[in-house]
DNA sequence: ATGCAAATGCAAATGATTTGCAAAAAGAAA
DNA sequence: TTTCTTTTTGCAAATCATTTGCATTTGCAT
């Protein structure tokens, strides 16, 4: 894992300190039911590494359960993102994509032949955008960058 | 204006210039026909400072020559889109907007309270960027930028 | 002017996502 | 654990942005 004074990749650490918030304690105590198809949905939000768009979901979902249907998974997601539990993305304007909302926020590297994605963090970047946006008379709400590249050919 | 060695403000850069590329050469060189539709396009998405998307100019379209439809619209977009002529972009997930090529590269601050859209660049950013995809091992193909911001109560 | 390939308008198709509604399940109360 | 009320679900139909098939029209090289 890299780290630096400048920039650091997030993509693993997550699963190397193995950060598994119990979302469903949380949502309860939000007054949210733990139905099964949503206990489902969390836990394959919950266990994996990549950013699954709606579909991909539905079809990891039916796996374990086939009666859920997908309007249910386009809810709950829906759902998830108000409770804050998950992010949604729309890289290259495709369908969203999510992933937990674990603790630090960070930018994306997508493939752009394999729809990989790589998760870094810049506190550098992010504080000239603060510089940016104050000086042009405005406040972050939220903000979003993402690289699109290719594997180099000779990596250094 | 504003400028300085980190970032610039691009928006009104590029009619302060009057910068307004003579597309309708450049495309029939390049093999394209240029239709009664294709040039009324072209003009609002000319003679425009904001990031219109398809419906906003179909209707300003129509204003012009109400034969025009929107499929053609569609279809215009993605004509100049691979030409190099605009710039799609899909902010927060919404329907594409376009804008017109002019030279500069820049990002975009968008106010989620007007949805208007305010174009910088920043150099430093961009280097940072680059530097990172090098140590990730990747080749940068293109990137995106945005800022979603709140006009400040006390500007500076 | 003429001919043919390319572009258009229209309507129907697509893909992603949302919604209405009756039936099923969750959680509080008994 | 049974009952009750409310929320959630599955399904199908609706919606929204965008694309496509096809018969007709148009640009433009000859």
């Amino acid at each position: 894992m890299q780290l630096n004074a400048f920039w650091r990749i997030i993509t693993l650490m997550k699963h190397a300190l193995n950060q598994k918030p119990d979302y469903e304690k949380e949502l309860r105590k939000a007054g949210v039911r733990i139905t099964r198809p949503r206990r489902i949905i969390l836990d394959i939000l919950t266990s994996t590494e990549d950013h699954p768009d709606a579909m991909k979901i539905f079809h990891r979902a039916i796996e374990i359960d086939d009666s859920i249907s997908l309007s249910t998974v386009y809810r709950t997601m829906n759902l998830l993102e108000e409770m804050g539990a998950i992010h949604r993305h729309a890289f290259n304007g495709g369908p969203s994509r999510f992933e937990q909302a674990h603790g630090e926020h960070h930018d994306h590297l997508i493939d752009v032949d394999t729809g990989d994605v790589i998760e870094f963090q810049s506190d550098k970047i992010e504080k000239l955008q603060e510089e940016i946006a104050r000086a042009l008379g405005y406040d972050i709400i939220h903000h979003r960058l993402e690289l699109y590249g290719r594997k180099s050919k000779r990596p250094e």
